[in-house]
DNA sequence: GATGTTTGCCAACGTTTGTTGACATGCACC
DNA sequence: GGTGCATGTCAACAAACGTTGGCAAACATC
């Protein structure tokens, strides 16, 4: 239910939270960080399993204890709330120190643990669906963080931006298939055996000729 | 509820007047039909473009020119019409007389002129990342016609569903990225470029070894 | 303790939604 | 011509939605 502090740090800083023992100027925890953090958390966990606009505001209230009004008070409309709910960083790591061979199923792992801890994928995967903004967002992931990766790592800005898009659909419609469809062959694979499956692909796709 | 399996064949045919002087057996269509079609039309429409929760029915019965009342007397409801609407059949060919070598690349070609020519498709692609229905539906298609279809062609009952899994997750996910978040790169490939590419992916993971 | 700001709840608004039933018009058949 | 079904329109319903403004309590600051 909870995302514990430590996953909310490194994508979703709450800039207003400062250690008091360490930071000189002390700004206190309001209690108005509690709860924004409470509706942030039960706004992800809605927007992931029911999409954008069949997530309401009242039932994310709900979740969160507190009044639909507040929600609109601290993140001023619906498109808001889900604009701060779905913002992350895809946090991709440096790839090309790696061995070549093995970038296929480095990528495969690395995005794995990333759909698992982060709703605000899913979230943002369902709501891409219907939602106008998350779709934009999602276009922007892939401009901005996917695409330059894949140019870094291959070397040629030519054919990058197709690499990058076969990557993505190899990767996306896995997290499809397993998180949001719940195809029972898909859900059952065991980690391992999905980047021996899914490793060559990226390999290819991100390296390797037609 | 109810709808007449005549009028919902496989490519969803306008069946036109016929003159009842020439026709003897067959009963004449009726004009209800006609309505009954063009609700049909504009519902796949709208579902495809903005999924299920935004396609309203109002909106549905605006485009095919009728009233709202009247979709409800021919669907009984919002389920039953998207239910019609998206009922098809992928009418998988047999591939198991293809070159071994030729399955991959045949069958991302087929698929692609199916998602082309089918708008239901994309509507259920859409629609199952909220709504209960079409995802039980995308379930079963997976289930009744394509694990049947991977397992006829791999011979392989133990890793059938497994391989079925997989080629969704990289057809779903390039459908995905193509006509749902048109990324750009995806979008421009030609297509003989995407089953160069996909051909290769497909093909190992309905016969080939992780 | 008075004051102003923060934090929250409550009631209500205006709109849109799916859905219903009453009523009008066309068409077929005795 | 009149009866009966088929086809379609109109008005309205109840519920749910996002959103707003007012008001009560908690808190900080002097």
């Amino acid at each position: 239910m909870h995302h514990s502090a430590a996953t909310l740090e490194c994508q979703h800083a709450l800039t207003y939270y400062n250690s008091p023992m360490i930071d000189d100027s002390p700004q206190k925890t309001r209690r108005c960080d509690l709860t924004r953090a409470s509706i942030l958390s039960a706004a992800r966990e809605r927007f992931a399993t029911d999409g954008y606009e069949r997530a309401t505001i009242r039932a994310i209230a709900a979740d969160a204890g507190i009044d639909p009004s507040l929600v609109m008070r601290y993140y001023g409309n619906k498109e808001g709330l889900f604009a701060a709910a779905a913002e992350f960083d895809l946090c991709i790591p440096d790839l090309s120190a790696l061995p070549r061979p093995e970038v296929g199923a480095s990528m495969v792992d690395y995005f794995l643990t990333r759909w698992e801890n982060d709703e605000s994928l899913q979230a943002l995967l369902r709501a891409a669906a219907t939602n106008a903004g998350a779709l934009e967002q999602m276009r922007s992931i892939f401009t901005r963080q996917v695409t330059p990766m894949v140019a870094a790592l291959c070397g040629d800005p030519e054919s990058a931006p197709t690499r990058a898009g076969l990557i993505s659909s190899q990767l996306l419609g896995f997290a499809l298939c397993r998180y949001v469809l719940q195809l029972p062959p898909v859900v059952a694979m065991p980690r391992d055996e999905i980047v021996k499956w899914l490793g060559p692909t990226v390999q290819r796709y991100a390296l390797g000729t037609k």
